[in-house]
DNA sequence: GTAATTTCTAAACCTAACTTTAGCTCAAGA
DNA sequence: TCTTGAGCTAAAGTTAGGTTTAGAAATTAC
């Protein structure tokens, strides 16, 4: 036990199963904020295991470090986050979740329309929607040119 | 209009709406094999326009290029694959999109089950399920740490 | 008072899915 | 014919989300 306050990183990331490098990477991209102790190593509060523990979720959930930061943004930063606040941001959780489902569903009905007619490749196909494509995976270069296809 | 027999990487370009440099790419992992030329230039068939329409479908339910590469294996390749084909692979990406939607089903029941309670960061919390975790979402290296938390 | 862990920073490396660049060749139109 | 627009290859760059490495300093354990 340390004689310190506060959870080192190593005690946090047992406590969360995140990687060390995990955790100085989130803190880089401004999703946590410990505080330093005389030699200069990070100290974190309990409250950060929940913290990261709900950054672990919205990442199932399919949303970006850039969205959680801002989705954290909710909660007060003066003093510890109580169960009403998590809740709080919890619920812009679920609405992402909700959109999500949403746009597969969608995709499965189109599918589901275009299994049987052979139509694959027409710009017509519901399946060629590009606010879909654009949406149906957040991350990575997904370009697309907007051309008509011509015939 | 071309005097040549087939369709060039640019025309291939326009009528699908990828990047000529995407089709270039794809021809590098396996997706797609045109010939060449007397020049040395891609010469494309009309039934590839299907062909990468299926991919950039199949890219928007979650299917990595590998995991196109395997279900386009499914085609027959000495002849243009006709309706029935392409409607034989459609049936396994309705199973992929199947998963992936019960996956995020299941998650939104075990997040409108915690919103109330509070337990986010307790390792018994049905969204630490670790199965989920990883399944959830499938790109990139998300690398998760078996560690029990301690207390 | 050492030895063994941890932690520190900065920079390089990793994967997926592409794009961009450089330098060169091919093809098509006037 | 000549010029411009496509196409070619190989290699490097990009983004997200991290990991790995190297070398030094702080902590903990004995």
């Amino acid at each position: 036990m340390p004689a310190s306050e506060g959870l080192s990183i190593g005690a946090l990331a047992r406590r969360t199963g995140l990687a060390v490098s995990a955790i100085r990477y989130y803190e880089a991209q401004g999703l946590i904020s410990p505080w330093r102790n005389p030699g200069g190593q990070r100290r974190y509060q309990r409250a950060d295991i929940r913290r990261l523990s709900f950054v672990m979720i919205a990442q199932q959930f399919g949303l970006t470090l850039p969205e959680i930061r801002e989705v954290l943004a909710g909660l007060p930063d003066n003093r510890t986050p109580t169960p009403a606040d998590w809740k709080k941001i919890s619920l812009s959780l679920r609405a992402h979740l909700d959109q999500r489902i949403d746009t597969l569903l969608r995709l499965r009905d189109n599918l589901d329309g275009c299994i049987g007619c052979g139509c694959l490749s027409l710009p017509k196909c519901a399946l060629y929607n590009p606010d879909d494509r654009a949406k149906a995976h957040g991350s990575g270069p997904r370009y697309l040119m907007g051309d008509a296809p011509e015939g």
